[in-house]
DNA sequence: AGCTTCCATCACACGGGTGTCAAGGGTGTG
DNA sequence: CACACCCTTGACACCCGTGTGATGGAAGCT
């Protein structure tokens, strides 16, 4: 249970405390011999150089903070793949920290992954306000995904969702639809882009869009089917607000006897591991979210080790992904 | 970008570095007036302790190290949030890296936590030899989840497959089916129990066990459903290593016309929160992942604080969740 | 032999805190 | 007024490294 020191590595090794740093450094003035020796005394003893001396010391910190608003959204495990790839080639290391969806809790979790003094973090997608992460913002380079930020220091990586809706839409009247409803998102993230993509995109088609107030939940897409069932207002394709409702919509349509795609199209939105289930296979919309990580940690690395401080937007293009949850109206020919 | 120390706070608040020490310490002896006002001047300052000088000088850690194996996997979101309950609670951070699933990532994200040197270290199923474990367990307490370990100094939470894979067999049993196949996990993580469970509990109800070789993913559950059908070997219940597993074979089912559960019945394990979805509605095992997270963080904390050291090991009792996709052979009455 | 190079060591000042201890200041009490 | 008591301060060693500069030894070159 004892952690051991440079000074044990460099007893056992039979060299200097100075040149164990060195080793550790990878100083390019030590000769190969002792650098063997002091890696072999190393490993023997599992030793690891202690992060925070070595950060204390150095001025300097090789350390990436990673906020994941909701660890059950495997959407963000894709995110920190990107950024894990890019971190890791540049040498840093992360440490990931989660809110649980709860402003409370990813004050705790911000506060918790300052006090680490990293280089820099990087939020997924967070819900604290936006006073609180400017206020961080001052004491370091700060990234946000799949949140827009006015705030000048503060880089934002998110997914165009209007052109995103826009493709859906298109997809959508491509394949012979006109009465097109969107289940909206509401007050969730993204939800607003999504609407306005997908008003615009049925306006540009000459098509009368139909809002629907929805959620991002399968229990809200079974609840806006139902209800538009019961209006007699159901129409020919249905584009959700994300994937979750499109599957709770799917599953309403079933219960009430209709068919997808046969009698209703339904396309989703986020591409989620869900969607790509033979048993679900639905079409939808893909963001590239490793890209999301590699380009939040490319813009991270910029700002920490090249000195950048003009403010970075990325806007990412979004994809369509055709399964087997649209067709033409009245089904595949 | 200058992020504020002690000594800005001390000088705010007009007093000295070791009160400004005392206060963030909690100290009984200070003024109320006194630590209001550091309180406030650090917060003005958006000052928060530096955690690395903080567990340098002190010789203690506040810190708890989690290693997800796989952040794709919501099973280890919900452990998590026991975990960070129970930390939270008892004052310690966390915090998270990730192994996705390659032994080799694993190993550096096992590297980097040690660099932090943690009061203690949680694996959620982790993938590296066990060798690298022990080793990690020489400096530090490790709890294991999810992965049993003979290693003596280390801690285990895991939950009963033999136990969950009978309360499937049971429930098939009881609805009166006769002919139960068991899709088989092969070589993953826990679906040695599972089959054991289904194989005893079979033989004791005087049934003969059928194992059908497949992989915790729904193509695989899918594959083993069409060739038992090739076979003509198609039983009237199935159950699967896992939830995706199981939506793969219901897809594959109706793929050939054949109703679930009304055909046949499907039994998934580990309660995703797939299953739970409307559109799937899988009958299936639960694990209690939150009460893995509890206990784990509680046995680290043992051995934190408390100094235990005798091994502890918990094996958790799973549940049965009944939801649609089980009905007695011939389908619901 | 004298010179440069390369390696290695030593010593020391940091970094941002903790922890202890002696000593100073203010206040309330008898 | 003396005294005790509680807060507060200053000083210093310590934690585990980094980084720098001075010093020394050995090998290599001319």
């Amino acid at each position: 249970m004892v952690r051991p020191t440079m000074e044990d590595v460099a007893l056992r090794a039979g060299v200097s405390r100075a040149l164990v740093s060195l080793v550790m450094r990878n100083s390019p003035k030590v000769s190969e011999a002792r650098r063997a020796a002091v890696l072999k005394a190393a490993e023997e003893l599992g030793y690891s150089p202690h992060a925070m001396a070595r950060s204390l010391a150095s001025r300097t910190s090789t350390v990436l903070g990673v906020m994941v608003s909701d660890l059950h959204n495997a959407f963000f495990a894709e995110v920190v793949d990107g950024i894990d790839e890019v971190a890791r080639e540049q040498g840093f290391d992360i440490i990931i920290n989660t809110g649980g969806r709860s402003p409370a809790r990813e004050r705790r979790a911000l506060e918790s992954l300052l006090s680490f003094r990293p280089a820099g973090l990087i939020l997924l997608s967070p819900v604290v306000p936006a006073t609180a992460i400017s206020k961080a913002a001052e004491q370091l380079p700060i990234v946000l995904v799949a949140r827009s930020s006015r705030v000048s220091t503060v880089d934002t990586i998110n997914d165009d969702g209007e052109q995103g809706a826009r493709l859906a839409v298109d997809h959508l009247v491509s394949l012979g639809h006109k009465r097109i409803a969107h289940l909206d998102g509401g007050e969730g993230t993204q939800a607003g882009p999504r609407r306005r993509g997908y008003v615009t995109a049925m306006e540009a088609h000459g098509l009368t869009p139909q809002v629907v107030p929805s959620e991002y939940t399968d229990a809200a897409g079974a609840r806006a089917i139902r209800s538009l069932i019961e209006d007699g207002a159901l129409p020919t394709a249905i584009l959700s607000c994300n994937d979750f409702n499109a599957v709770g919509a799917i599953s309403a349509l079933e219960d009430a006897g209709l068919r997808v795609p046969h009698d209703v199209s339904v396309v989703g939105y986020d591409n989620t591991s869900l969607a790509a289930l033979r048993h679900v296979s639905l079409t939808t919309i893909d963001q590239p979210r490793a890209e999301f990580g590699r380009l939040a940690a490319l813009a991270l690395l910029q700002r920490v080790r090249d000195g950048r401080t003009e403010p970075v937007r990325h806007l990412l293009n979004p994809s369509l992904v055709v399964r087997n949850t649209t067709a033409p109206p009245g089904g595949p020919r």
